[in-house]
DNA sequence: ATTTTTCTTGCTCGCGCGAGCAAATGTAAG
DNA sequence: CTTACATTTGCTCGCGCGAGCAAGAAAAAT
C-alpha cells in the first residue's frame, strides 16, 4: 500500500465546494474562471484563494456540454513514415495549445478507416477537424460532409477542391514551377519525377505542374514513377527497381521528388546502391525541407513551406465565427543546397 | 452561400429524437449503444435503424460526465527532434484507438510547462496520463501526484523510481550491459559515451551501467559527454566540439550513444566532418532501432525495444481496475549492424 | 393454469457547468 | 438625500447521458 498518505485519486472537488469555502455562490466561482465574465476583484480573489487551497479546476466536459463549445480539435493523421509529419505535429501542437486549443490525435489507418476516425472525433463534439493525412480524398470528405457533423473541416498542408472544406496549403503550382525552372536553369535535361500516393489531388498538382512545365519547354513528357507511400525506404525500393538495369546514358540527370521523404530514399539508392555521385551523376530535389534535408548525407535542394505562418493562420480560422471563404494558399521558399 | 442544400453543422440530434422515431424510451436508445447493456434484439434493431436515419451518435462528453469515465488518455510528449518519438506515437495511437481509447496530445514545451500540461489534461478528466517526454523528472511527477488528480500516471519507455507512477520500460541495465559486452568483445578499448539530457533517471541508468561495466573490466572510467537534447544536429555539434582538435591517437575507437538520435549525429560528424570511416576508424552504437538506423548512411548497431509488446501491456494497464504494482521492464534485442 | 424466475424497459435523480435574466449592490448625477 | 444608471451577484433551467431501481413483459418451472 504505497498510497497511504496520498489517496490515489482526488475526490472530485466542484465549484460548489469552492463556493462554500469562499462564501460566494457557485456561479461566481465559475465566473472567476472565465476571462470574459464580469466579477469584482474582491470576489475573484476570494474564489482563487479557496480554489487553490482545495485544488479546484473547472471540468471542461461539463463546460463544453453546457456551452456547446469544446475547445477541442481533432487532428487526423496518417503517413507516419514521413518525417515531415513530426515537424507538423510539433508546430501544430505547440501553437494550438498556446491559443487554448486541446488536440485529439487520431491515427487513421487507411482510407476505409478515415470515416470511422471522423465519426469517432464527432462523438467528442470537437469544434473542428484538421486533416493532415494523405487518405482524405474527395470521396471521404464528401461522406464526412454528408453527415454534417463538423463545424469546420480543415485540410492542412494540401489544397482541397471541395467547397465545404477549408484548405490551408502551400501554392503547389507556384512552388513546383519555381523548382522546375531552377532545375531547368541549372542545365538538367533528363528529369525523372518521383510521385507519392495517387489518392489525392494536391500532390498530383505538383506532378502535373512539373510535367507541364517540361512539356512546354522541351515538348516531351518526362518519365515519372509512383511510390505508394511517403516512406524513404519504400521510395528507395521503387527507385532501385526503376533504375538498376539501366546503362549510364539511360539514367536521368535529375530526380525531382514530390517531397523530401521520397528524395531521401532516392538519394540513398543513387549513392549507396548505384554508387553514383550527387549531384554530379544525378541531381535530386525534394519538397518540405524536413530537418534531415540539411543533414550532410543529403544536403537536399528543396522547398520550404512557411509552416509557422500556416499554423498561425489556422489558429485564426479556428477562432473565426463567420461563414466565409477561408481557403488560403501560402508561398514558401526554394532552399538551394548541394543536391541540385 | 455554398451550403444551401447542406447545412454546415447538424442540429444536435439526441437520444430523445431517436427514441421518438424508434418508439422506445430514451434509455433504451442509449443502452443500444453500450455493449454491456441488456436489450432485446428487436429494440436494438429499431433503435439502430432510427439512429442511422437521423445520424445519431452518443455524445461522449455527456456519457463521460455521467459515468465518470472518459475513455480518454492524455499523451504528454516533448523531444520532437528525436525520430523515435514518431515511431512511438504511431504505435500508441494505433493500438490505443483499436482498444477504444481516445488520445489527447499535449506538447510539453519545457520542464516548467510540464505542470501546466498536466493540469490541462486533468481538466478534461482523462482516465490516465501517459508520459513519454524527457522532462518529467521526479520533481514534476511529485507535484503532479500531490494534486492527486490522476487515476493513473504512466511513464512510458523509461523507468521511473516514483512508487506512485506506473513505469513501462525496457530493462536499461540489462540492455546496456549487453551492448557494453558486445562492444567489449568486438575489441574496442577506448569508448566515448554520449549521454542525453541529464534531467531524469532512466538515461542516467544507461550511462551508469556502461561506465560501471567498463570500470569493472578495465578499471578506468571512459570519457563521456552530454548533449542537452535528443537532437541529431545538436549531438553533431557537441561531438564535433569534443573531437575536432584531437590527434588520431587521442580519438575514441567506439562511440556508445544513449540512443539513435545521438548516434546519428555522431555518425555524421565522424564521416563528414572528421573524414573518418565507420567502423574502421571509429565505431558507433545507438539505442531504439529507429527506422533510420537501418538506412545505408548509418547501418547502426543498436538495441530494439519491444515497442508493440510494451504498448499492448499498456493497454492492459489502462483497463486494470485494481490497485497493484503494474510496473514492468521489458527485454529487447541487440541488433548488430555495420557500425560496430 | 399458476407461480417463480429472468429479462427487458422506463424512470428518478444527478454528473458540473453556462446562458440569460432578475435581484441586489454600488456609483454617479442632480 | 434622491434618483438614475452601471456593475455585480444569485438563480432557474437545461446541456445529454448513466447508475440504479422498480415496474412490466416474457420465459421457465411447478
Amino acid at each position: 500500500m504505497p498510497n497511504q498518505k496520498r489517496p490515489p485519486f482526488a475526490e472530485n472537488v466542484t465549484a460548489d465546494d469552492v463556493a462554500i469555502a469562499a462564501g460566494v455562490s457557485r456561479w461566481t466561482v465559475n465566473r472567476a474562471f472565465r476571462k470574459d465574465a464580469s466579477i469584482s476583484p474582491k470576489s475573484l480573489q476570494k474564489v482563487m484563494v479557496a480554489a487553490e487551497r482545495l485544488g479546484y479546476l473547472p471540468d471542461l466536459r461539463a463546460a463544453s456540454l453546457a456551452s456547446d463549445r469544446s475547445n477541442l480539435v481533432a487532428l487526423l493523421i496518417d503517413d507516419f513514415a514521413n518525417p515531415h509529419k513530426l515537424v507538423m505535429m510539433e508546430r501544430l501542437t505547440r501553437i494550438l495549445r498556446r491559443e487554448g486549443w486541446d488536440i485529439l490525435l487520431v491515427n487513421t489507418l487507411n482510407r476505409d478507416d478515415a470515416g470511422h476516425a471522423l465519426l469517432n472525433a464527432s462523438q467528442r463534439r470537437v469544434d473542428a477537424v484538421i486533416l493532415i493525412g494523405i487518405q482524405f480524398d474527395d470521396d471521404v470528405l464528401e461522406t464526412a460532409l454528408q453527415a454534417r457533423r463538423f463545424r469546420k473541416l480543415i485540410v492542412f498542408a494540401r489544397s482541397s477542391e471541395n467547397p465545404d472544406t477549408i484548405s490551408i496549403a502551400v501554392d503547389d503550382v507556384g512552388a513546383m514551377t519555381e523548382l522546375a525552372r531552377y532545375v531547368h536553369q541549372r542545365g538538367y535535361r533528363r528529369p525523372l519525377f518521383v510521385a507519392g500516393p495517387q489518392s489525392h489531388s494536391a500532390h498530383l498538382l505538383r506532378k502535373e505542374t512539373f510535367l507541364e512545365y517540361w512539356g512546354k519547354h522541351f515538348s516531351f513528357q518526362p518519365e515519372s514513377v509512383t511510390v505508394p507511400a511517403y516512406d524513404p525506404a519504400l521510395a528507395a525500393t521503387i527507385v532501385m527497381e526503376t533504375l538498376s538495369h539501366r546503362g549510364p546514358s539511360d539514367l536521368p540527370d535529375v530526380i525531382v521528388c514530390e517531397n523530401d521523404a521520397l528524395a531521401m530514399g532516392a538519394s540513398d539508392v543513387i549513392r549507396h546502391k548505384l554508387g553514383l555521385e550527387i549531384p554530379k551523376d544525378i541531381a535530386i530535389t525534394g519538397f518540405d525541407d524536413v530537418p534531415q534535408a540539411d543533414n550532410p548525407n543529403y544536403r537536399l535542394t528543396t522547398y520550404r513551406q512557411p509552416l509557422t505562418e500556416m499554423v498561425e493562420y489556422l489558429v485564426k480560422v479556428l477562432a473565426d465565427p463567420e461563414e466565409r471563404d477561408l481557403n488560403r494558399l501560402f508561398t514558401g521558399r526554394l532552399i538551394p543546397r548541394h543536391s541540385a
